[in-house]
Parts: structure tokens; C-alpha cells; sequence
DNA sequence: GTACTGTACTTGACTAGACAACTCTATGCA
DNA sequence: TGCATAGAGTTGTCTAGTCAAGTACAGTAC
């Protein structure tokens, strides 16, 4: 993804492999690759049409199957092209578009833009888990549980509220941290590397304590992330993200 | 180096084959991806670590070396492993949570739930863009834009205010179309089928024209998503869509 | 000490062929 | 007509090897 797109025609490698501002010849299979992204832009193929077969791909380009096949099954990860045993490739049906959101670390975030990040610790203890809570967090009614409220300032202003609980058998040793050095999710992160999470986006009024904690009116529209993240089926934490919405917005980006 | 603490011989495919549930053995690709991803969430090659080379694991696991490589390769897309040529295979840094945000067609997303989908239009004009727009469509001032202003209804609850500007070159019939049958997402997928698109989300009060639109009180929070999508370089459309608070929200999930 | 060079090791990419699993269609038989 | 079957075509996966390109390090010449 780092060479630069090559526009020409598949078969004329010879003028890309000569071109004299062109860095490398581009490999096979990202010819392929490229080819066939061009021409699914183009609508050649339309949504659930039949594309050529590995078979055709071959004989058109010359290359080795294991080639077609490797471009195709990128394509495939990507969401273009779906494959079926028996049948064919077809152009996908892109009637949802899928995009990447990437859910950084807010401290990363932030001094990522150049500004100061500080958070201020108000609760962090250990509960007894109530019947709801508990069965989300996969415990019995009355387990203990650690909960902490931060509140992350971005140069001072008040940028986002996390309410979190955690499962202890996770991270024992979650109260000892000290929260205004280290983030939540960088600890947890380190502790649990790998995760399966859920989260919901949406737009809703603060309760009276975030509207407090966070400097607003109570009705500030706010951004309220909810994530539920889990270690290999074993919940981990669930944590409540409230952002005031004049202050903060989700960006994201697409491409294909 | 690797040899002296070898806790799980991956040689043991057998106890997994011949499981009574599994309805096929894993194949070896997939065995070894699934090891090194076991192993990384188990914490054995913190961040940035050194991993086990292509040679070891070929060795450790009796396949070839394109299998080795294909696991990887998945692993490396999926960003919990770096490569670098003449190196070494890493442990990625997992300092962001990157999850897959899916912006479904909302009439197939109404439809999937098993509701009723409608829509209003309420705009469906050729306007002489300004100076800001034109801008963002890539256009000259006063040059013509589709205006379209749709609301679309789940089971006859407004849903969502479609505040819609499309650059003609793309699709020259838009007006023609009848958004109470096809939405304007669906009929510009199939013009164009390939985007890249920006978007951000955002929460904040609706202005008094979408308020009354969608039948709420100008001190609901909104979900407000905007979207800009382009083909090949050139911009399609700019979409603002405007969501009740109460009555909408984003998921989404991360499978490592 | 410094600079160069050769070697070993690493990942990147590809080939030619093989077998398996699956789907669809045409054919032959009852 | 209805059904079973054989064959052709398709994707899924793997092997055993090759060459290329990049990095790291030890040894050597100066």
C-alpha cells in the first residue's frame, strides 16, 4: 500500500517496469489486485455479477494460481468480492459500507494533537456487584467489583467522563494504579492484550453527576460510547464514555 | 532460542481432529494462526517482541513455508504482528483498540429487524452551489447541485433527516428517482459502486427545521453523522443525517 | 578506531503442480 | 416424468522449491 497506483493497462508491465519516475515494478499480484479494483469501480462487474474465474485470471496474466488467488482473497477481506466453493467470485453487494473505526487511547489521542492531557481521579473502589452488573460482567450477584469514575481533560476543558467497572480476576491489582499517570485502557491493554469488544454509540442528556464532572448544562447533547470488552470469552470491563458533544466527534475514513 | 519452554506441542493435531463436536480439522494455516494469536493473548511476546521467524515455525509445525506465511500475512492485516524484511516478525503495539464500524443502508438495516421502512422527501431541488459547498464538491461556485431532504421512518417513527448534496457529473438522473422506493445510498452504490468516504459522528441539537422534521423537541440530543464520499478522487455527495437521540444509536463489535 | 566486505538470516514474492470439497448440469435409467 | 449419477468447472488449501531484497554482525584491511 505504499507504492504509488499504477493506472496503466495489466498486461503492458514492461512500460510500468520502465516507467522512469515509477519506483518498482508493482508485484503480480497487486497488478491483479489493482486490475480488478479498477474495473469493479468502473462497474464492470455489478453488484452479484460473475467475475472471471482464478482460471481466466491466470491465462489473462500470465501468473501462477496461488497469484489470482492471493489478490482474490484479499479482495475478499476487503469486502469487494465474495467467493463461493463450487460457484464463482462475484462483485459483493455493497449495500452497507464498512469503514474502520479505531477507538484510540484518549491520552494517546491527545498529546497525538499536541495538547496536554490530565485526568482527576473521583471514585475508585471495590462494590459488591449488583444482579445486573454482575451478569454482564459473567459473576455471581455480589462479587466483588472495582469501579472508577475519571474525568480526562484535554488543556484544562473537561473532554470526557468514564465510568468503568472491572472484573478483578482480570486485573487484580487495578485499584493500586494510579490513574493520573496511566489510562484505564493503556493498563488494561498491558494486562490483557488481546480483546473481543462491543460498543454502542449515541447521543443522549448527562446524568446530574457527569453534568457536573464534565462542567456542563444538563441538556449539553453528549457522545456516550458504551464498551463491553472481553479476553477470550472471560468479560474484562464495561465502561461508560461520556463526551460533551460541542467538544468532541468520532472521525473516521473508508477506503477501499 | 525457541526451544528451551515449549508448553503446547502444536504437533497434537489429533486431539482436535478427532473431537466429537468438530466438524473438521482446522486446516494447518489456521492452526498456526490460531496458536500465535493464543499465545500473544496469553502474553508470551509482549509488545514489540520478537517472534518466532518463518523457519521456526515451519519447523515446529511440519508445514510449508507459504502456510507459515499466509498465517502471518492474516495475522499482519489484522495488525496484531509487524514484519520487516531482513528482521524479524514483532508483536504489534496494541496502544489502539481498531474496530470494524459498519454503516448499513437503512432501509436494508430497517427491513433486517423485521420493521417497516418509509420515506418522506420533503427537498428535491437543482440548487447553484455556494462558494463552501462547491468547495467540498470539488466544484466551481454557482455551478449546479441535487438537493435532496428525505425522512426516513422505522414503522412509522421518524428515523433519521437525510440532508443530501450530490455532485451531477455522478449521477445526472438523481432527481429522477423515487426515494420513497430506493434509498439514496442504494441508488448511488449502484452508480457508483466504489467509495472512499470521510465521515464523523457527532452529538448536538437539531436545528428547528430537522427538530420539526422529525417530530422531537430542539433539546434532544441528536446523533448526527456526516458523510463525504468520493470515486476515484472525485466527490459524490455530502450527507448530513440527523438521528433522535432516544431512538438510534451506532454498534458495533471487535473480533481479534 | 574506522570503514568496508562477506556471510548468515530474515521476510517478500512467485511457480507448477497436486488433491479436496463443492456446485451445477447433462445424461441415462426406471 | 422423476431420480440417481457422472463429469466438468469452480474455489480452498497445501507442498517444495526458487529467487530477490533487506538487515545484522563478525572479520578484515587500513
Amino acid at each position: 500500500m505504499v507504492f504509488p497506483d499504477d493506472p496503466s493497462l495489466p498486461s503492458v508491465s514492461i512500460s510500468a517496469a520502465s516507467m522512469p519516475g515509477s519506483q518498482r515494478p508493482a508485484a503480480p499480484y497487486a497488478r491483479v489486485k489493482q486490475y480488478l479494483k479498477q474495473e469493479l469501480a468502473r462497474g464492470r462487474w455489478p453488484s452479484g455479477a460473475l467475475m472471471p474465474s482464478d482460471a481466466e485470471l491466470v491465462a489473462q496474466f500470465g501468473v501462477s494460481r496461488m497469484t489470482v488467488t492471493r489478490a482474490l482473497r484479499e479482495l475478499q477481506s476487503e469486502g469487494l468480492v465474495d467467493r463461493v466453493q463450487g460457484v464463482g467470485t462475484f462483485a459483493a453487494h455493497l449495500y452497507r459500507v464498512s469503514s474502520s473505526l479505531t477507538i484510540r487511547d484518549l491520552h494517546e489521542e491527545i498529546t497525538s494533537r499536541g495538547h496536554r492531557h490530565h485526568a482527576e481521579v473521583h471514585v475508585a473502589e471495590r462494590i459488591h456487584a449488583p444482579a445486573e452488573l454482575a451478569l454482564r460482567l459473567g459473576l455471581a450477584t455480589g462479587a466483588p467489583v472495582f469501579h472508577t469514575v475519571i474525568v480526562h481533560f484535554e488543556n484544562d476543558v473537561p473532554l470526557q467522563c468514564e465510568d468503568r467497572y472491572v472484573n478483578p480476576a482480570c486485573a487484580p491489582d487495578y485499584l493500586e494504579v494510579d490513574f493520573t499517570r496511566v489510562t484505564p485502557t493503556h493498563y488494561l491493554l498491558n494486562v490483557a492484550p488481546l480483546w473481543e469488544a462491543q460498543y454502542s454509540i449515541e447521543a443522549c442528556a448527562p446524568s446530574a453527576e457527569e453534568a457536573t464532572l464534565l462542567g456542563v448544562r444538563r441538556d449539553e447533547p453528549c457522545l456516550v460510547i458504551v464498551r463491553r470488552t472481553m479476553n477470550r470469552g472471560v468479560p474484562i470491563t464495561i465502561a461508560r464514555l461520556v463526551h460533551p458533544g460541542s467538544r468532541y466527534q468520532i472521525d473516521g475514513q473508508f477506503i477501499p
